[in-house]
Order: structure tokens, then C-alpha cells, then sequence
DNA sequence: AATGAATGAGAGTTCATTCAT
DNA sequence: TATGAATGAACTCTCATTCAT
């Protein structure tokens, strides 16, 4: 079982702290306003030994949106072994959207950021693979839902799942966004809002929306 | 009406230079790869010219958005200024916003970037007011076309207007960040997707499910 | 005559204290060592104004060496104005490339560093230019010399002035090298050696190889 | 014979080994471009492991030149072991040294480096006396050549031996150096020349200098 | 003896902002 | 009012060298 040297696994335990550090940092202050300087500080290394690990510093912000989607795509999968129906499959799954953004306030706004800034990750890096494939899983769940649903009776069968779930996904991710900025927001507007209870239902309105009628 | 001096007519026209000449560079390059030099250059004037209409790079930022953010508002209520029912007036207003959203892709990216970013407009200037009003419009634009629809009988009258907007806004948001990614957004998903389809019938998806069921 | 205005006077000026203070610099810890901080120390200027100035450190190199370029072929293009006969002339554009190198002992230093290290001036620039040019002159003068002792009578006829010219260049050059090496050679050697007049003698001899014989 | 011990000879092995991945890449990228890590690989050693065998990069380079010089000095003793004349024996010495730097320009370059750097050998070590003691002994087999050749009759027996091998060495030196960079020579010259004619001419333009002339 | 992870000083370069003219 | 030369702090990244294992 022990697969891994000791060399290898205490080169995974300081890339992980490094990691640990970074996404720190980063959620802190943005990815523009860290300097490596901060993060070798916060981890406790020297500033060389980031780059030991790391490439440079956009290969570093790229690790942790990772780890982050790593995180997300476990409770996606957590949440879609239970035996729920289809629809109520996809309910839970958006809930579980929900509160993974809110536990994890600033790392869901790193992971989010190439939605508004030219950030890219290179597409030639192994990183770009693994993030595509996450991306692939995350996405291929919500469909899973949707199709079992439709199988058990619980989801309108005349459903294109994939434009739904782009939908779907594309609507939670903009009240999420709110979400996050509600203090913002709630200045801007001037008024008192439950984003939490909105969030929650807005998902209900989209998959209430396609359930099958029970009776008719 | 010739209210301003020449002096001032000169002054506003002289701030319009700067700012559409930094529209186009920010457009172009984003904002924190966007220097002041360049925006200098293209204004035609000289780099210490800007700072006496600018206090400093993120204020020309934030002004750029304001002017955006103006013309939107503009088109909300040209939009709100027809004599459809409630309904389609909101379904007109969400197809407006989808629409500037593509016309002024960058623009738009630019101005919400504030979700994504600890960019935070200074709450102690002038600008920070404008910006408030200006959402305040927006959003009670849409709000009152709901309570119109509540009053022509073309929408359900037990709806919270209030929690609606924000979730027709929050929801197309999402759509609209999607859309404009969209080349991202196909590559990681390995999928061919009409996005400009999806964004709107997202909206009419919103718009249908507050009508007023006609007969019953 | 004061074609410059004062504007284009004190750039001219500027420019010329950071060559000044570079080369300097430049002279006594050689290009490697020197850092941009030091040389902006030593013009006395931040160190963001060398750049205003110069493109990057290897074109301000590039300038320093360009300019004692200059200087070598101004003497030159004096010595060359004299009506001495061909040979003298030759003779005399030997002792001035060895007195230059005696009194400019580091520049001369610096300016040959390309036949030792793998600097080499990026042709695409405007510094390539000038620097062929003055090149081409310098060797046009010695060439110009020799055809005219020729033509004079002082210089065999039979000569190939351009393979003549290269060798006494390429001659002199070596010796040069060797005696602004003089103590390190010395100590290599373990002798004393009067290089100053070894130059010199090498000269002679390689000019009284192309006299022609007075009579015959 | 076997004086030493295995692990001796396994110890100078070792080093024979580092030397050469030293002298392919200085040799490839130069001394500053050169890094202890790229060496270390190529000599598929821990870069910890040269710093056993070299007390830093500096004589690490300085060992790569000592073993050139060897190489030059075994030459120059296998040409000198014929039983030519003194005068051709100074000629075919002077071609081995063109053969030489010919067939090893970049390890040529890299060995005189010192005299256009600031580069200098610390006179502490033992390497400064190995250096010392070689260029001593190349520079007696030429002297020995020339007084060989005064005895024999084919050099005119009033030269100042020393004086004309510093002038033959420093002559052929520049020639080299020139022919070495043949290509930016040309390009600034912006002529075509035909380097190695020129350089054995001027070795032989030198010798026939010295010649005693035949008869007289 | 051999290793290679860790170091951290120091490099070149950029750019928002200031201010004397 | 308009300028743009000057600034210098701050950035990312490199690499010779050390030292615990």
C-alpha cells in the first residue's frame, strides 16, 4: 500500500503545503496582488523552493483552482451515489453547489475567475487536461442526474438534459456570484435580501420546472 | 441650456477623450495590463493630463464602467418606455440586457469583474454614487415591469417581485458570463453548444414561469 | 546652428552623463558584474530613467561601446589627413590604434569583448548599423592608405591591400590584447617584458614588410 | 606502476567524467549560460557531487581550460620531436597552434577568455601554478625553436628570440581570433574572406621574416 | 561518498504617480 | 492648463552553494 518512497511522499507533503499557503494567500489578496514572497513566507520556505514545485506563479494559482475542483467533483460524486431519484438527484446536487460555495467563499471566486478575467490556463500544460476532465465530470454528473431522471419518472422526458444543464449550471452559478458579493450588492441596492434562501430557491424553481407532471 | 462655460464644455470633452480612448485599451487588454501610458498616447494627450480628470487609474476604471452602465440604462428604459403588457415588457428587458451583453462583450466583462476581483469602488466618492443610482435604475426598471405584468393580469400577482429580479438578473448574469466565454466554456466541456439560443430561451424559461396561467 | 531645441539639448545631455557614468562602470567590473542600480547610482538618476534612455542593458552596453567606436575613428580620420606618404601614413594609423588602446585601455577592452564572449549586437537594431559603418570606415581608412602608397611609391605594388589589412589589423589586435594583459602575462610568463615598444616593433615590422625596396 | 588505489583511480575517473560534461556544455552555452545543474546532469552527477571535486564553478571552468592548454601543449611537443630546421619547425608550430584552434574554436574561445574578461585564475591555487607551468613550456618550445634554428642557420642569428615569440604568438593570437569569428567579422566587414588562407599566410609572413637568407 | 532539496540574495525590468516647467 | 521626464518600490524568477541524510 505504502506505493510511494519516503522521498516522494514528503515531496507530496511539501507540495501540498505549499499548496495549503498559496490558496491562502491568494484568497486573501487576489491572485494579481501575491507575490511569492507572501507565499514562501506563509509556507515557511524559501522563495526558491516554491519554484522547486511550481513553474512559476500562474502554474501555482492554476494548482489550486484544482485542488478546489478536486474538492467539489467529491461531493458531486458523494451526492450522486445516493438513491434518490433523478430529480431530486439533481436537486442535490445543485444544493450541494450551493453550500460548497458558501464554505468555500474564496476559493469558488478563484476557481470562477477566468469567467471575467483573461486568465487562461495554457492549454499545452498537463493542467489544462486535468482541469477539462474535472470540468467533463462535474458536467457528465449533472447529466447522469437528469437522464436517470427521466429513466425513473421523476423528470419530463421530453428534456434536452444538455442545454438544461448548461442552464442550470449557468443560472446557479450567476445567483451564486451574487451570493458571494451580497454585501456588495446589498449597498448597491440599498435593501436587505436572503441570498442564502434565494439561492436555494432559485434551484428548486429550475428543477420544479421540469418535473413530470404526477398525474395527468 | 448653455448652461457650461466654454472652459467647461471643454473640460467635459476633454474627459470624454480620455475615457473613450481608455475604454478601447482596457477592452482590449484588460485592465491591470493596460497602462497609463498607453491610454496617454491614445488620448493624444499627455500622461500627466490624465490625473487632472482622473485621481488615479482605478477611478478612470471605474468611470469607464459608469459610462457603460449609463448606456444600459438607456436601453432599459427606452425598452420600458413601450406600451407591451408586464410580461413582455420583462422578456424585452432581458433580451436588451442579453443583447448589450454581446454588443458590448468586453465592456460588459469589464464591468462586472467587481464579482470576481477584491476590486472595490471607493464608497467615499462621487463615483460610488453614481454607481448606486444608476443600479437602483436598472433594477427598478425590471421591478416595475413586474408589478405592471401584476396589474395587466399578464403576471401571477402572488409573485415577490423583489426576490424575482434578483434571480432573473442573478440567473442571466450566469448565462451571460457563460456566453461570453464561450469559446472557454466549449473547449472544457468538448461540446458544440448555441450559446446565443440558450441564453435567451434561458430567459424565456424565467419569463414564462411567472405568467399568469390565461384561463382557469 | 542651435538646430536643438532645449528639450532635445538636455536629452542629448542626459544620455550622454548615463554612457558616461556606464561606461565607467562598465570598464571597471566588466558587463556581467555590473548592475543597472550601480550605473544609475553613478549618473546619479533613478533607475527607471536608464530606461527611459536605453532600450535594456545590452543596448546601453552597445552605446557605450559605439562610442568609444567613435572616438577611435575621429583619430583615425585624423591621422589619415595628414600628407604623409602611404607607408608613413600606415605606420602612423598603427601607433594610433596603439596609443588609443594605451589611453582607453577598458573601452578597447569592452569594445572587443565580442571576439571573446558570445555577446553579439542584435543586427535588427539601428545600433548594427552604426556600428558596421563605423566599422567599414575605419577599415576603409587603413585600406585608402595602403592604395594610396601605391600610387606613391612607398608601398609595393604587388600588395592585396584588403588581406594586408586584415592581417596587420588582425596582428596588432593580438598584441594589443596581450599588452593591456601585460602584468597577468608577465606573471604567466614569469618575465619582464617591455610591451609598450614590442607593439610598436611589431608594427615597424609589419610595415617595412610591404615598403618597396628604395632601389633596384 | 599501478600507484594508485582503486578508490584513487576511481576518484580521478569521476573527475575526468565531470570534466567533460563541463567542457561540452561551456563549450555549448558559454561560461555564464552555463549552470552547476546542467553539468551535474550531464555528467550524470548530484549537483552536490561536483562541489566534491571542484571547489566552485569558477575552477571547475578553470580545470576545463587547463586540460585544452595540455591537450595544446602535447601538440606542440609531438612537432617539436622532428627533426625539422629551427625555421620550419617554428612554422609547422605555428600551424599545429591554427590546426588547434580550428578543430577546438569554442574550447580556444572559452581558454582566452581572460584576455578581454575581468576573469582572472586565483594565484592561491594549485591550478594558477599548473597554468603557469604549461604556458611556460609553450612558450619554450618556441623559443627553443628559434635557437635551434639560429644554430642550424635557417634564422638569422641577430633576433631577440623571446621578443619575436611574443609578437608571433600575439600576432597569430589576434589572426585567430578574428578567424574564429569569422562570421561576424565578415558581416561587419560585409566581404567575403577566406580566414584559414589568411591566417597560415601570416604565420608564414612572419617566419620568412626571420629567415637567414640563403646565400649571401 | 553521493545526493538534491532548500536557500535567498540579487538580477533586470515595469509603471503608477509626481512635479517642475 | 498641459506636459513628460523622473522616480523607486515592487515584481517575478534564477542559480551557485550548502548541508542533512
Amino acid at each position: 500500500m505504502g506505493k510511494l518512497s519516503r522521498r516522494e511522499r514528503e515531496r507530496v507533503e511539501r507540495r501540498t503545503d505549499i499548496l495549503d499557503a498559496a490558496e491562502r494567500i491568494f484568497t486573501d489578496k487576489g491572485f494579481a496582488s501575491t507575490t511569492m514572497d507572501e507565499v514562501a513566507t506563509a509556507a515557511e520556505f524559501g522563495k526558491g523552493t516554491l519554484y522547486l514545485y511550481f513553474k512559476n506563479k500562474d502554474e501555482l494559482y492554476v494548482a489550486t483552482c484544482l485542488r478546489t475542483l478536486e474538492r467539489l467533483v467529491e461531493r458531486y460524486e458523494a451526492v450522486a451515489g445516493t438513491d434518490d431519484n433523478g430529480a431530486e438527484t439533481l436537486r442535490a446536487l445543485g444544493h450541494a453547489y450551493v453550500d460548497f460555495a458558501r464554505d468555500n467563499r474564496e476559493q469558488f471566486r478563484l476557481g470562477m475567475s477566468w469567467l471575467l478575467s483573461d486568465f487562461a490556463i495554457d492549454p499545452e500544460t498537463d493542467n489544462y487536461d486535468t482541469y477539462r476532465s474535472l470540468i467533463q465530470r462535474l458536467f457528465g454528473i449533472s447529466v447522469a442526474a437528469m437522464e436517470r431522471g427521466k429513466r425513473d419518472g421523476s423528470i419530463r422526458d421530453d428534456l434536452d438534459t444538455q442545454r438544461f444543464a448548461l442552464q442550470t449550471w449557468g443560472g446557479t452559478l450567476g445567483m451564486l456570484l451574487l451570493s458571494i458579493n451580497r454585501e456588495e450588492v446589498m449597498r448597491r441596492l440599498q435593501r436587505d435580501v436572503d441570498f442564502d434562501d434565494l439561492v436555494l430557491s432559485f434551484i428548486d424553481l429550475m428543477v420544479d420546472g421540469i418535473k413530470r407532471e404526477p398525474n395527468r
